[in-house]
RNA sequence: GCCCCCAUCGUUCAGUGGCCUAGGACACUGCCCUUUCACGGCAGGAACACGGGUUCGAAUCCCGUUGGGGGUGCCA
């Protein structure tokens, strides 16, 4: 949104250099959410690719004094230091030569605050005595993500860092190697608000849908999902939610975000995703939605499209109107059984509506009229028994042109099911 | 434990010292439209966590309390 709304450049930077956690079909993944959003990037790099620069700035850093090696096993550390203190910089001026199980640290200073102006979040600062000696090169000779971060947001010439409130506290250590290597500037850093589940913790993988695949195969459209997203930490000034994205991306400012975090409301987002599925063309709502209604005959499908475009919140929804059509009548509710067929008149309207029904022309208008017409005579509203011995449910589609659509013996059968139930 | 952060209706965004008897949206309730449901229209309930300051005046500034969250890896 902000290299769109400032005209910079995009660049999109996998950081894989966990070869244990790195695979191929995530980077895919990042790649298929992104694009399915509508987010595109102009640049893309992979930190993989240049291990090489990172280890020369971590050999750099060791020549000028800014790391040391060492050989100390997590248990030796944990074993010299109380309540999880961290590092101690035991192997500070040891002079530690390269081998087996040495890692690299760097070395923090002892005085003085690391600080920066955060975008959304003002002035932050950390005492640098509270930061500890961290690893920079593993043993096994592989650099450590914030070293990586640190070296390439000066070689790429980065200018904002856009990215969540939990990576606050490793943002001194990035300042820190970052004048180690020669910088005298600071990128801007802008530290987004996380979202949360609803018991207001950070989504995790385990327990909360986040992925962005999950979200699109229940039905929902990225357009929708996007704008939905926007209103999340963040919200136009003049009050009106759901838009263009053109419209928000000229609106959009980094110092207008929140910084508490906000709840992921799916219950708003199928509002959204409404809106959004109803403002379709009819053409495109039958093929957005077809996907999910593979079961059911295209055409049949199509004549009935636009009451189900009505009615959707998302696509994962729109086989489902037809069910009764395609299938078995659902199995009606005790609640909605009673409430509908509790009727002193229904017997008689059920008899009435058998009888007439097995006679008149088959199409919606012939069916309609028997059914209405039953009512007028019984001065009673008929609809809702026929509708619930037919269908199953209370509620649904306008009753009879998909009603129709069944053979007329179906239909018969089912009203006369229901006539001896009652 | 230590470090960092957050705090307006149930949810979300607005509100940056007086325009606030705090506004919009989702959700909820009622009514209208409709012989179903949904859409749409109208109406309604619903919040400045608490305590101190500062000020003529505080949701807005400061301090504290309480509550919540994030981090604390040879993960990112």
């Amino acid at each position: 949104m902000y290299a769109r709304h400032t005209g910079g450049t995009m660049i999109l930077r996998v950081e894989d250099t966990d070869a244990d956690r790195s695979r191929p079909e995530l980077i895919e993944a990042i790649h298929d959410s992104l694009t399915w959003l509508g987010i595109d990037w102009d640049e893309e790099y992979r930190q993989s690719d240049r291990f090489g620069q990172y280890r020369e700035a971590a050999q750099s850093f060791l020549d000028k004094g800014f790391a040391y090696r060492c050989d100390c096993t997590q248990e030796a550390v944990k074993a010299r230091t109380e309540n999880d203190s961290g590092y101690d910089g035991f192997c500070r001026d040891r002079d530690v030569q390269p081998g087996e199980g040495v890692v690299v640290r760097f070395r923090t200073p002892d005085e003085g605050v690391t600080g920066w102006d955060d975008l959304v979040r003002g002035r932050v600062e950390f005492e640098n005595a509270l930061l500890e000696d961290f690893v920079i090169v593993r043993s096994s000779g592989v650099p450590l993500f914030h070293v990586a971060n640190a070296y390439d947001d000066l070689d790429m010439g980065i200018t904002h860092v856009v990215r969540g409130e939990d990576l606050v506290n490793t943002t001194p250590r990035v300042l820190l190697m970052r004048e180690a290597l020669g910088a005298t500037d600071q990128p801007l850093y802008a530290h987004l608000p996380l979202i949360v589940n609803e018991k207001r913790q950070k989504l995790s993988k385990r327990r909360d849908d986040v992925a962005v695949g999950d979200y699109r195969a229940k039905g929902f459209l990225p357009d929708a999902m996007r704008n939905y997203l926007l209103t999340l930490g963040w919200g136009p000034k003049d009050d009106i939610e759901i838009r263009p994205i053109t419209e928000f991306v000229e609106q959009f400012e980094l110092s207008d975000i929140n910084k508490s975090p906000a709840f992921f409301d799916v219950k708003k987002l199928e509002h959204f995703n409404g809106e959004y599925l109803r403002a379709m063309a009819l053409d495109d709502f039958i093929a957005a939605a077809s996907p999910f209604a593979a079961e059911i005959d295209p055409a049949l499908f199509a004549r009935h499209a636009e009451q189900i475009q009505g009615r959707v919140k998302t696509l994962a929804e729109a086989g489902g109107f037809l069910d009764w059509v395609v299938g078995p009548a659902s199995e009606p509710t005790e609640k909605d059984w009673k409430k509908v067929m509790g009727g002193a008149k229904v017997p008689a309207v059920l008899d009435a509506v058998i009888e007439r029904l097995a006679v008149c022309d088959w199409t919606p208008e012939a069916a309609e009229s028997v059914v209405f017409g039953v009512g007028e005579e019984l001065e009673t509203k008929t609809q809702l028994p026929v509708r619930l011995a037919v269908t199953g449910s209370r509620s649904g589609l306008p009753l009879f042109e998909p009603m129709v659509e069944l053979d007329r013996d179906v239909v018969l059968d089912r009203l006369r099911a229901a006539r001896a139930k009652l």
